[in-house]
DNA sequence: GGTTTATGTTCTACGGCAATACAAACCCGA
DNA sequence: TCGGGTTTGTATTGCCGTAGAACATAAACC
């Protein structure tokens, strides 16, 4: 007899209700407006009756909810709209060198409830920071509506981390390694954390504005300023994570051989040109000076301000006109403090690109800033949860029906 | 009535058995020696009566094989043993600057027939040279024996290329820009030609070694030194293209900003470093040199040539580290003259990479040698074809049934 | 108030896989 | 030589999910 590797499994009928149960739910987590049976019928292109099985089939598990019709003024009978269960929520947490975050979306992408700390975390100890972390996230789910549901919890964290093995490998800015943030968390929470890399996370809310619905950007490279540079590169909409998560640390890419001695020890890296600490020490502020600081004073015509963005915009453009000609994405999105230098960096950068990309002669690289909401990493921790329930609902349904209502 | 975005189709019972056919012809193509019925339904997790429906009916369109069976000594009934079809053949091209290539595989990966020509081609003229490369193919095509059913061909180029387009954008080490091949290559072939970029398609046949067999390596970053440097990227088993196809230019990543111009428009890009012409240059050895010759050197301890070597092996080491860290692949593939140089850049290169990747203290990155066939690329244009027909059979057998055997 | 129009529901038909039983072909041992 | 054991391959039945068509419903239009 020949052994053969496992593979993957055949499809059964099971499996092409679970498909369709997915597929409409998405369609209607996408939609702008609240859509018909009829209209998720046409739209994925089977029969009226089929699809109303499967909505009947979400709506009775809390997945999708049958909203208010308003008088549209058509003719025919008045549709019944559907729009994503807001029952279903989910808590993204986020801890940064800068700040604490707990926040709850719903399945519609609206925050239910947050919680924002500032504070600096830098060489911070783990216990009693994430303790912090895990009151701020028991007064949330707290004060949560009655019937929501839970459908996952995540952390956001700047770092390196096995996700599987829900352990955080090492984060420099906030001086933490293997740490296991689980443990950590008290009270402990109703569902497993699962954990992630800030950027990865953040980019996560570009690529999507609601679980499931996409963003602006289907593309791109997405850069996180915070002390270092994070990022995280965005195909198709998926975060591509690499071979075992650790993908998208593009702070380390070298930009100059001769350059300065990083942490990590290389030398040159984009980290030492355009993280805040390189970019404030540059420019002579102080370490706790804020990007925006920065972005007065060159506006004022400071000169070493200037030079600081200027130095850091050739940077970017060597280190990132690298990553696109390996990727080929048409976008770079600048989060978090790079966001807000966005505007100063653009005009250079973009030149930069152009010239070093190769296919740029046909498709010019685009740079822009990301809507900085704070703490996009809780966001995206939560976004992540949710869509893992968008992504098998005949699971969800058939955890749901196991207690009965 | 709200417009949605088309999104995917929903899943019919067809797209059931056509998931199904897929999966056993999968299940088949990557089993080491011909499995069974009984092997099959084990292998994918389905009864024996069903895996049996789907292999009669690959068997009847020709994807599988009946083969002989050997005797076993085993008792029990013999078993039926099953091959991917012989007769499912597929026709692959390649023009590059040292070589034209025409090959044919059957879905057992096995070369049907080749011819490969070598020759001068920097700086030629598209229409003679694709006239002679349809020659070639012309002549493969009429020697196959009876019954072999082409299931597609495909081109493999040095340079940027609209796939869907059918359009080589510009291919700079063959002088060519805005080349039309389908057009130019007479007598024109019985299918569509499909275009791809020669490193994307060399690096499938390091990726899986028949078609849906996966080979040594399933996430990798492949460099295929050619008179320049191209390369792609393979994660998951499958070639990140990007979003327009043209990912994988390692070669124009820039190593120092401050090193020699370019071709490209760039600054001291890899290829500068890397490339067969810049190392030749470097080494004080001829353009029509080959890397046997560098090796060779270097093993006799030409100082100018062990210099070239060693400032090769930096450059792939600041390059590489790079992209590994944006990508997170543990391993590096070198292909065509590089892959020759190999055991001479690997040393330096991997402890290079382990200083600057930042994820090497867990992980360690690995650089290891193409097994160098000539003109894989060809055999990535075969492979390419004959894996959409694996991806698809249900359409293959549809379009088999039409015209009846 | 009848007609038109669009939505949502009900019912039957068809196709695909699971489960089971059964037939076939080989080895083994008496 | 022949029956038991074993494995492979085939036939039959039942379940399940979607397709398709007919029907019911609720509004606007005339």
């Amino acid at each position: 007899m020949t052994t053969i590797r496992p593979g993957a499994s055949v499809a059964r009928q099971a499996s092409l209700r679970s498909g369709n149960l997915a597929l409409v739910l998405r369609t209607v987590c996408a939609a702008g407006e609240p859509p018909s049976r009829a209209d998720v019928a046409a739209a994925t292109g089977t029969t009226r009756a089929t699809a109303a099985r499967l909505v009947d089939d979400l709506v009775a598990g809390g997945l999708l909810d049958e909203v208010e019709q308003a008088p549209s003024g058509r003719r025919g009978r008045p549709a019944t709209p559907l729009a994503p269960g807001a029952r279903v929520v989910a808590l993204g947490l986020q801890a940064d060198a800068g700040l604490l975050a707990a926040r709850v979306l719903d399945l519609r992408g609206r925050v239910v409830a947050e919680r924002v700390e500032p504070g600096d975390l830098r060489a911070s100890d783990p216990g009693p920071t994430l303790a912090r972390l895990g009151d701020l996230a028991a007064a949330l789910l707290g004060e949560l509506p009655g019937g929501a549901r839970l459908a996952g919890a995540g952390l956001a964290l700047p770092g390196i981390v096995d996700v599987e093995g829900g352990l955080l490998l090492r984060a420099p800015n906030l001086g933490w390694s293997d740490v296991r943030p689980a443990a950590l968390l008290t009270p402990p929470l109703p569902v497993e954390l699962v954990l992630g890399n800030e950027a990865d996370l953040a980019a996560r809310t570009v690529a999507e504005t609601a679980p499931a619905r996409p963003g602006p950007h289907r593309d791109f490279v997405y850069l996180s300023g915070q002390i270092g540079v994070g990022g995280a590169t965005v195909m198709g909409g998926r975060v591509v994570s690499g071979s075992s998560g650790w993908a998208g640390e593009v702070g380390h890419v070298c930009v100059d051989p001769d350059g300065p001695a990083c942490r990590c020890g290389s030398t040159g890296c984009l980290e030492q040109y355009a993280g805040r600490d390189a970019l404030l020490a540059a420019a002579g502020l102080p370490r706790d000076a804020g990007p925006r600081e920065l972005a007065r004073r060159v506006a004022d015509g400071d000169r070493a301000a200037r030079a600081a963005v200027e130095r850091a915009a050739w940077a970017l453009g060597v280190a990132l006109a690298g990553v696109l000609n390996v990727l080929d994405v048409p976008t770079v999105v600048l989060g978090g403090s790079l966001g807000e230098l966005a505007d100063l960096v653009r005009p250079r950068l973009e030149e930069d690109l152009a010239r070093r990309v190769l296919s740029a002669r046909w498709r010019r690289p685009r740079v822009v800033a990301a809507a900085g909401a704070p703490a996009a990493g809780a966001t995206g921790a939560a976004l992540r949860a949710l869509d893992a329930v968008v992504a098998e609902p005949a699971r969800w349904l058939a955890a749901a029906e196991s207690p009965p209502p």
